[in-house]
DNA sequence: GAGTCCATTTCGTAC
DNA sequence: GTACGAAGTGGACTC
């Protein structure tokens, strides 16, 4: 683990550290005075600013203002950085193929300058995601409902995959969709792709609401969207297309 | 403009730096070698490694390794920064509430520490977006068909606001739904409840497909998908239902 | 505050 | 490489 960072730097002398720190694979953090442009899948530009630029070595660029999350400009991993200096300013230009995109930094001051080569876990252990909850169904299927009974997951279909393929205490075969967290009317149009791609392919009654034509309690082909909670208006799709919601969360309550 | 910086700190020198940086609402670049954990929505831990801290004087906290976009870890603007020495080790915790989530980094080292008081430009003059695509239309309506006149942007129906809505050389309702780049199917089926809210609201034929049951010739409201290209899946759900696609990008071709 | 939808979404994974 | 869906999605805008 290396560190080199240099205070108010001349430009060439910024190049020679930036040139050396892209040789050696480090991550680099710049704050300067500078403006950005991009041009790729779409286009911006950005007026005179402080700012910090990040440059890692797997070809990512960022550049933040002092507000927000999201960088204000960047450039995706697999770009290739370059350094040079124009016009009496620094300019670091970041760039790929497929799609084409460009980044491009112009520094008219660089006030500070590291570079750090980085080692170490990358690896993160993340709680609370969708699998979660998956695995939660699948340890106990009663909390979809009694006498539910999972049969398959990622099980495939015209539509796509779906995430638990089941049958229920009638042995009458159930679609559910799994979202980690609230959802909206975007994951009932999703349950209904694959609802609608099982009853094709099983050939039965498509029609939406809980009776087909022969008078049945039941549609042949059952959709149960499991989710911590759902909007009034995924609520209404739901009633509209005669599927369930389960309310459950990915982790146990505390 | 100003900017302070040390080189291998101690944890109490560190601090003293982070202190005064909050203070004064710097932005903060932290080279280090620590552990990150996380709770709030999810949870996470990451193990011993070298990373890049960025703390933003909005509250925002962004952790990042050498490779990748996305921070490892993170913590939304609105958060407060606190630091301390603890067990040996600088913490520096991110907590916000609505939701509860807490993100903390503990370094056993501190390489190179970075703050600096940031000023000037913060907007972003961007092209290419879906409104230059609605904006494209709505200046030039016959790139979608011949014919083709908007009414009314972002009309509101009971399934949430459309894109454009218009009329065709027929006079029949035309719903329009703009993507900027290509899509997949959920762009269908956003446009399909728009659709089927509109034939609602009208009081006309819900039926999918290009007849309707007293044979006229097409739906008594026409759905339009407008995206420089759609997927085979997306084409097949579009057929299914009776929609059209139009070939356009947000910008015109150089 | 909740709901809805766009995004240079990013990211992983299967085909 | 393309397609499809998850994400601690983030962010803007409306109600």
């Amino acid at each position: 683990m290396t560190v080199t960072s240099v205070h108010d730097p001349s430009h060439r002398e910024a190049l020679w550290e930036l040139e050396d720190a892209f040789e050696r694979g480090d991550l680099v953090s710049a704050f300067g005075t500078c403006t950005v442009s991009y041009e790729g899948r779409a286009a911006s530009d950005l007026g005179p600013g402080d700012r910090l630029l990040v440059l890692k070595p797997d070809g990512a660029a960022l550049v933040h203002t002092d507000e927000g999350r999201k960088p204000v400009n960047w450039q995706p991993p697999g770009s290739e950085h370059h350094a040079a200096v124009r016009e009496g300013r620094l300019r670091v230009r970041s760039t790929r193929s497929n799609p084409d995109e460009s980044l491009t930094v112009r520094f008219s001051d660089v006030h500070q300058l590291s570079a750090m080569s980085v080692t170490g876990g990358r690896d993160l252990t993340l709680h609370g995601s969708e699998e979660d909850l998956r695995t939660r169904i699948l340890e106990r299927p009663e909390l979809v409902e009694p006498g539910f009974e999972p049969r398959e997951t990622e099980r495939p279909s015209s539509a796509g995959p779906m995430d638990v393929f089941g049958v229920d205490a009638d042995g009458t075969p159930i679609v559910v969709e799994l979202k980690r967290r609230r959802v909206g009317p975007d994951a009932v149009g999703q349950l209904a792709r694959y609802v609608r791609a099982l009853r094709e392919e099983l050939g039965v009654d498509d029609t939406a609401g809980g009776d087909d034509a022969d008078g049945d309690d039941a549609p042949a082909v059952r959709g149960v969207l499991v989710a911590p909670s759902v909007t009034d208006r995924a609520a209404e799709r739901l009633a509209d297309r005669g599927f369930d919601h389960v309310a459950l969360d990915p982790t146990p309550e505390e």
